[in-house]
DNA sequence: CTTGACCCTCCAGTGACTGGAGGCCCTATC
DNA sequence: GATAGGGCCTCCAGTCACTGGAGGGTCAAG
């Protein structure tokens, strides 16, 4: 009827800490066993594994609690829901950026360092003095 | 002469916190005035902005500490310095993918949310089933 | 002599877990 | 009845690279 957490944790495929973690900060609210141990529902773990994929696709904790809420607010407005997924996909889009002007600035040293036995280097002449160019340049 | 700790962060753009926190994990030893003031000579001023456009490439500390080694050992291979370099860009590449991965599912959900005051959404249905497609495919 | 800018140390918090110590529960086996 | 094992519990500490704040000393100007 109900499952512990090690058989929640294999049917999520969250790791039971995560789990214990999430009941510490409030997103589930399983049931106690008399022994202590926790029991959850089918409930639970459908909500287990919303938050699992709601963290795959990188939202904060803080917006899949606001999510969940939404999820079970029958009189919630799905601008709501794409609000919220927007604001997530504008950081996604500042973070990618960010990484591919690192990766530009980066591939580039690395293509001009020679990776020889020799003491002279590109990477730290850049790092060094903050040229942003090479040979290469 | 010497410069006092703001003077260093206002010329490497460091935030004062951040430098005394290099101070404490090693990667900078400034002297020390009789006043108790941090006292930076500009070797440590420019040792400082190697590690602030380090850092802005995204290395991590423990590959900065690796870095600034290299950069004063006149011993040094080339080869040694690109490898970190290497291992960094394979990290952002994995990032990058990973992000972008995110990103194609979390647009494909928005473009299907209507937005709207009504509850219905695709976002919420992929959440909770995990189906990953809606309408659109 | 006071104001204000600057500097100091130490402690706590961030996000989202993760690892580990120390110990209880339950079943199976000898 | 003792023991071995696996699973579960709580609590504490650590991760990464800072960041914020309390509480207090230092210094130049007015």
């Amino acid at each position: 009827m109900t499952m512990n957490i090690g058989d929640v944790s294999r049917r999520s495929g969250l790791p039971a800490k995560t789990i214990r973690y999430y009941e510490e900060i409030g997103l589930i609210r399983p049931a106690r066993s008399p022994n202590g141990y926790r029991s959850f529902r089918e409930s639970d773990l459908h909500r287990l594994a919303f938050l699992g994929r709601a963290r795959a696709l990188g939202f904060t904790i803080e917006e899949c609690r606001a999510l969940l809420a939404l999820y079970q607010d029958d009189g919630r407005e799905s601008a709501q829901v794409k609000q919220i997924a927007e604001g997530h996909l504008a950081r996604i889009d500042e973070k990618i950026a960010q990484l591919q002007s690192m990766r530009a600035t980066l591939a580039h040293l690395v293509s001009c360092c020679a990776g020889d036995d020799r003491p002279d280097c590109p990477i730290l002449d850049d790092l060094s003095a903050g040229t942003g160019n090479c040979h290469g340049g």
